[in-house]
DNA sequence: TCCATCGGTGACAATAAATCACCACTGTTT
DNA sequence: AAACAGTGGTGATTTATTGTCACCGATGGA
């Protein structure tokens, strides 16, 4: 746990910036990274210097820098998911006819990345930046079941936190679950992280044949049968295979197939 | 001189990521950088573990990771185009003593979207929402100069209507003021527009490299000299670079160098 | 085979960071 | 007014991280 490389500990400064602290005062940093105002007041300097943050003439607050949207457009541009994928995640919802979002891996949380809204009126809504928990929704599920069992082994430590009464927060009940999404070849979640929205997710695989992220349908719980599952987990799971194709990678051998034998050892 | 701290540093990394180089492997980032590749490499792995950078598992090879999309994202949300070009204006209107505004390109005219009022008693006056044509006004020979050819041929394809006594009118004195702006760097309205009103203007560029708006500084034609002319020309350039940087673009290459250093001693 | 790369590791000396007390300023409470 | 509790920021010393360099195993051509 002793990881205190300096870079280290002034990106952790970032993740105390979201969407509802979009500005923070030096004093308030400090607390809530529990360092110490002059160190942070370095690190941050650097950082404002680079433009990753920036500080408010009035306010003397830091926000996220304008290097964030520059390196965010040269991400793109290296790695063309948005062309790519946008085409997918809207065709995706067009066939499903219900709201469908591709997200990626962002550490231990998915980032949500693109989103197609459902053509339907009573439909779900999902904000573009959201960061969804690996253990507690079906683009998590997703990502678990075809991730290095390590990850799994990680997300599932201990009781997790609930987002709603349908959340499962007992390991071996998300471990179960896991078992199934890899059988099922997509997975599911009822209402886990939010209350009456089912979701139903599977993979997209990058070059080294890892999860770099999800594609997912979300539909209203009412809406949501036997039947209704099935066609969506076939559609996510067929989508998400284009995807991975359309990014040059290939889907592995072990993602269809069922996984035998769970020899689950690191 | 030597301000090394070693988060700055490792930011100083992410510079040689640019549109040509979107991967670039352990060695080459520390050749490019200078720096040992064992110190490289702990700051590239520090910023891999925050996902500002991500690693390729078959390349080996370092590229911009998925937290800049999540962190541009968020500043999207956190910080309106106007939030950020507020101060400048203001700022702007403060060095120069005179009346400044942004205007923004909105189909073939510029809409004045900002207004910082000079401090002195006889002063310009400026309406927000105001329409200004491209051919008769500062700002308007700003967007011409240093966008795409074919916006500056439509705009001087027939005779112009005049505003003022002044007003260039005749296609061939535009192209003239054009070329000249483009080696000046910024553009020069003698009361071509509002008569006495004499105004210097400079390019805001956008993500793509094209021309989205323009800073200005006006001023009474009594208080203009050849001098004034020209310390103001190099504020409103220095500005408007730095309203291009805070909205994460880069200033085209294309553009006359300008006087670097942002101001960062106070 | 050899040689030149690559990414990555480990250990020591050099240097930057952690810590603390302190300053100047602002707005509240007394 | 005056004392107080905040703020952002500075400076000096101890401590621990970083810079440096030699080295390792793997890969890829001549």
């Amino acid at each position: 746990m002793a990881m205190s490389s300096t870079v280290d500990k002034a990106l952790g400064l970032l993740v105390h910036f979201d969407e509802s602290q979009t500005e923070i005062g030096l004093s308030d940093l400090a607390r809530l990274s529990g360092a110490d105002k002059s160190a942070v007041l370095r690190m941050v300097n650097a950082m404002v210097g680079h433009g990753l943050l920036d500080q408010r003439a009035d306010n003397k607050k830091y926000r996220l820098g304008s290097a964030c949207i520059r390196w965010a457009q040269l991400r793109e541009k290296a790695t063309p998911t948005e062309q790519v994928l946008r085409p997918i995640v809207d065709q995706l919802a067009n066939d499903s006819q219900e709201t469908t979002h591709c997200s990626l891996l962002f550490g231990e949380k998915l980032v949500i990345s693109l989103v197609a809204e459902s053509p339907q009126i009573n439909r779900v809504h999902m904000d573009l930046g959201l960061l969804l928990p690996l253990a507690a929704t079906a683009s998590g599920l997703a990502v678990l079941a075809y991730s290095d069992p390590s990850v799994a082994a990680a997300a599932t430590s201990s009781i997790l936190p609930a987002f709603t009464d349908e959340t499962l927060t007992d390991p071996d009940q998300i471990r179960a679950e896991i078992q199934d999404t890899r059988q099922r070849g997509y997975s599911i979640s009822k209402g886990y992280f939010e209350a009456q929205v089912h979701s139903v997710a599977a993979p997209i695989f990058g070059l080294d044949g890892s999860v770099v992220g999800t594609l997912a349908i979300a539909s209203p719980a009412h809406r949501m049968n036997q039947q209704k599952e099935l066609s969506n987990g076939q559609l996510v799971q067929r989508a998400a295979a284009e995807a991975t194709l359309s990014m040059g990678a290939v889907v592995p051998s072990k993602y269809r197939p069922i996984q035998q034998d769970a020899g689950m050892f690191s």
